[in-house]
DNA sequence: AGTTTACATTTTATATTAAAAGTGTCAACT
DNA sequence: AGTTGACACTTTTAATATAAAATGTAAACT
């Protein structure tokens, strides 16, 4: 796991687990406030409103899975398999015990990819930035021909990924699967 | 698409287009009568309850599926890919423009998981039925060398195509996106 | 950067009703 | 196999009022 990323980490969890928890619409500025551990009135003035600390939720999210994607591809004393299973882990697989345990989990993601979609400065979703950085590395590592190829296993990898979500009841499970579908896909 | 199995078709995409509408608990007898095209009173005919009818539409759309595959599967004339692309539509793409458009898919979905989970004799669930199918032909065609591997490729196909119906806007999408992940997944 | 107390305002939650809709089952009829 | 109309009963919804909680902002203080 990176390790450069996870000093703000517990906050995101806790933020992440307090809108799990109650859903979107059920949590107040007091539960955010107890998940910063700061006091109601604190949080107002580092967020205006309740809206703006979802955006920086999604936005942490999103940059801890670019930058545990590209911390796990680079360690080149793993194997491919265990770097790809190490990036999906910071990409989705983290979040697998929060989400599966609350009933808000579809509403919580919902709102969450409304907000991926457009998020990037280029345009680009960072689902498309993390596919082209896998499709870059399967290139290096000669995997696959081309950077189209490439893409390609990173998009089937990545809708495993998300059907992976949908079936599996842990974080323990999510990783045991995830590794048997890299392992598919990339190992002919 | 199949053509034996398509004849009481109809009132199946309208049951399931009525509970997708109203969503589960609030769709009525009355709904569900004009959906088959009969009064409220002939449906209490043939069902005892409205829990009955959503059970024979769940043993009904798996029924489709498991006959969809196996027909699909069959066809000695059109490619692996083809025949594979046509099966998953029947197991899911077909559902993907009704499940869609609704506000309630995620609820009906759920509800039909939790009654697929131990719908057949043999205690197995349809998934793991239609995997096997898949695999078996997989090694026939000698596009795996043995039935693990070939479940393990089922697997993958089958969990990138949950994750599809997540990601994708309407069937049409679903399918082109569907023979991008068949044909990375059995071309090597 | 944070705390607490305080405030006017808006938004939800709760409780009580009466009206409406849905249930499950008749019988008589096509 | 289906229709319609009718039935007693239960469940949902709608309307209303009141209480409770959350919002957003401020000030004085550590």
């Amino acid at each position: 796991m990176p390790s450069m990323t996870t000093k703000t980490d517990n906050t995101v969890i806790e933020v992440l687990k307090t809108f799990a928890q109650y859903g979107y619409r059920k949590t107040s500025m007091a539960n955010l406030g107890e998940a910063f551990g700061i006091s109601r009135q604190a949080l107002y003035k580092r967020f205006r409103s309740k809206e703006l600390v979802f955006d920086w939720l999604v936005a942490e999210i999103n940059s801890f899975a670019l930058s545990g994607i590209q911390e796990a591809l680079a360690d080149t004393s793993k194997t491919m398999t265990e770097r790809l299973v190490q990036g999906f882990d910071c990409w989705t697989g983290r979040y697998v015990d929060i989400l599966r345990s609350s009933p808000h989990s579809a509403e919580i993601m919902d709102s969450g990819i409304a907000v991926a979609r457009s998020n990037t400065e280029d345009g680009t979703t960072v689902a498309e930035k993390i596919r082209l950085l896998i499709a870059r590395e399967l290139v290096i590592e000669g995997i696959v021909t081309d950077l189209v190829e490439g893409e390609r296993y990173a998009f089937v990898m990545y809708m495993a990924s998300k059907g992976l979500t949908l079936s599996v009841p842990d974080r323990d499970t999510y990783l045991e699967k995830i590794t048997e579908v890299v392992q598919t896909v990339i190992e002919k």
